[in-house]
DNA sequence: TACTTTAGTTACCATGTGGTTACTACTCAT
DNA sequence: ATGAGTAGTAACCACATGGTAACTAAAGTA
């Protein structure tokens, strides 16, 4: 077995490379339901209804790859994971909150 | 014949609606690429080689459609097309900066 | 014994996005 | 008559992403 490692081929744009770790569809949203609390896998599935199991999983993990959330899981029956924000997901809470202001202003008064 | 209306289905979410302007792969370069100047088709091809003429054309148009850019055609042969940031292009250059600024230091420094 | 619960995985499919290559229209200069 | 130069189109293809439905493991509970 070969541990994949996503090669999203070095990108040296900073924008670009900051984009690519919020890129998903999902992304955003499952910052935003992350931003102040731990969650367990079926909390956020709960909260985003839309998204199917198999894409939060894809998604979380790439996060996690990505070093924006922390999973952490504890070998218990049923299983628990709980995801939370790393120090670098909670970083861009700002950014997010301004990606959001501008949303506000130039899209949605529209 | 029926005019094509990108229908992205309206999102609600002003992150989510924001991120969907820029989302293309080209489309911070493009941006960048005209934040001081207004530039010919052929100018920007010129400095994006990487890109191909057929996506330039595309990303060009959904970025006039999200009124991000303004398409100033002249009736010359050669033809001569300019293109310049809007009002709401501009608005995102701040925006684009702050990206910049995370992507520096959360990204690139590692 | 069978059912429930959780956090997934597997196999498969549909679509969107980006990409390549060749082609066009029109006028001026050679 | 031919070629150059500009801003595209047209036809076609490959791959990444997102989506569905069915399945799994392990222990506790009825």
């Amino acid at each position: 077995m070969v541990t994949k490692v996503k090669k999203k081929q070095a990108n040296l744009c900073p924008v670009s490379a900051m984009l690519e770790l919020i890129g998903g569809k999902w992304k955003p949203v499952i910052l935003y339901c992350l931003r102040n609390d731990t969650r367990r896998f079926g909390e956020i599935a709960a909260r985003i209804p839309a998204i199917s199991r198999k894409v939060l999983t894809d998604q979380l993990k790439e996060m996690e790859n990505d070093q924006l959330v922390i999973r952490k899981q504890y070998n218990e029956t049923p299983p628990r994971v709980e995801y939370s924000l790393s120090e670098r997901g909670k970083s861009m809470g700002p950014l997010l909150a301004e990606m959001e202001k501008w949303g506000n202003e130039h899209i949605l008064q529209v």
